[in-house]
RNA sequence: GGCCAGGUAGCUCAGUUGGUAGAGCAGCGGACUGAAAAUCCGCGUGUCGGUGGUUCGAUUCCGCCCCUGGCCA
């Protein structure tokens, strides 16, 4: 990052680290709050609502009263965010953490967030919900596969890159061609990157075995259990307002231990589907991962070396 | 001990009137532009319990053995 200059300035730095759900990242981060003068955003697409604590393996009140960390519990379970709210926030809380002469260090594993951030979002409409939900009642009568048909003569570009069955990119498509007038694939051209005003360094952490990372999972699960995540999701649904088609109950674990909760399954058959879709997430999220060219790979057994060659290099910053 | 029902993929099971087998889930690979912890696409990974027999050929038919349930003793 040393050598990089815009017009003379040094372009202000902005650390990514990134990994598979259950890899370390908050350790790691952490551990470098304690010794850097960086400030953690959370790149989590769950972490951002309140009272999804204990399922999303979320960072302690204590932990976040010593290490500040932005884009935590910012949103109502009962909203949905998104990745262009995501960029807006990412952006200015870089800009306050800069103000304050220290360094973003972005954490997390939401590889669209991340992306976005990166590589910039097209300028489309956000989510209209009622016409998500004339959608839904028209899917409901005639099947995705005919809304995907009524796409293809309307926008084939868009149609031709989106499965038949893809109910949520085909309501997208038709969503954003109803909210414009013009075709989805017209407006996704190449965009600027928010991030190029800065000088970022971007990791990767997993580690190097998939039946390690399965392991902890399984481990990280059962303490979940134990710490009483199934009240933590009753809680949820005795509130009254959320449903099971709310984005913050659709997370990982919520959605089914919610399932048990309506009485669709046992609970030991709720937990081994949570932890299946749990691995399935790490999966997917290592599936983006093996496709980044821009990020180094870390040893998940050099964290102190890491740790040591950040300080060095942010102090040589000036920070 | 006797009788009955089973033993087929990691799991739950289907099937082959004899030509070495297929679903769901799990798993693996991939896609991904305001729901992304979402949504979707692709891939069957196997001593068909063991052993002997009949047969050109047995996972399938027959004998014996092992294992798991259930019933009777």
């Amino acid at each position: 990052m040393a050598g990089d200059h815009a017009s003379g300035a040094r372009r202000l730095p902005v650390l990514l680290l990134t990994g598979p759900t259950g890899a370390g990242k908050t350790d790691w981060a952490v551990r470098l709050a304690e010794s850097a003068p960086v400030e953690i955003v959370s790149v989590d697409s769950a972490l951002v609502y309140r009272g999804l604590d204990i399922g999303t393996a979320k960072p302690s009140a204590e932990l976040r009263a010593r290490f500040p960390h932005h884009l935590i519990d910012i949103c109502d379970a009962a909203e949905n965010y998104s990745a262009g709210r995501f960029v807006g926030d990412a952006l200015a809380a870089i800009r306050g953490i800069h103000a304050r002469r220290r360094v973003p260090l972005l954490v997390g594993g939401t590889m669209l967030y991340l992306r976005s951030l990166l590589e910039g979002l097209a300028a489309l409409p956000e989510a209209r919900p009622e016409l998500r939900r004339e959608l839904d009642a028209r899917a409901a009568a005639l099947g995705w596969p005919a809304l995907h048909a009524e796409l293809a003569r309307l926008d084939p570009v868009a149609a031709a890159r989106i499965a038949p069955n893809d109910a949520q990119r085909i309501q997208r498509a038709l969503e954003v061609l109803k909210a414009t007038g013009r075709p989805i694939s017209e407006q996704q051209g190449r965009t600027p990157s928010p991030l190029a005003p800065y000088s970022v360094r971007y990791w990767m952490l997993s580690p190097p075995d998939r039946t390690v990372l399965h392991q902890r999972l399984s481990w990280r699960l059962e303490a979940m259990m134990a710490a009483g995540f199934l009240d933590e999701v009753r809680r949820l649904r005795d509130r009254g307002d959320l449903t099971s088609r709310h984005s913050s109950m659709r997370a990982v674990g919520y959605r089914q231990l919610w399932a048990h909760l309506e009485g669709q399954c046992d609970l030991p058959e709720a937990e081994q589907r949570a932890l299946a879709a749990t691995r399935q997430l790490a999966k997917r999220q290592l599936t983006w991962m093996r496709g980044e060219t821009r990020a180094e790979w870390l040893d998940p057994a050099a964290q102190l070396s890491w740790n040591h060659d950040i300080c060095n290099q942010l102090r040589a910053l000036g920070f």
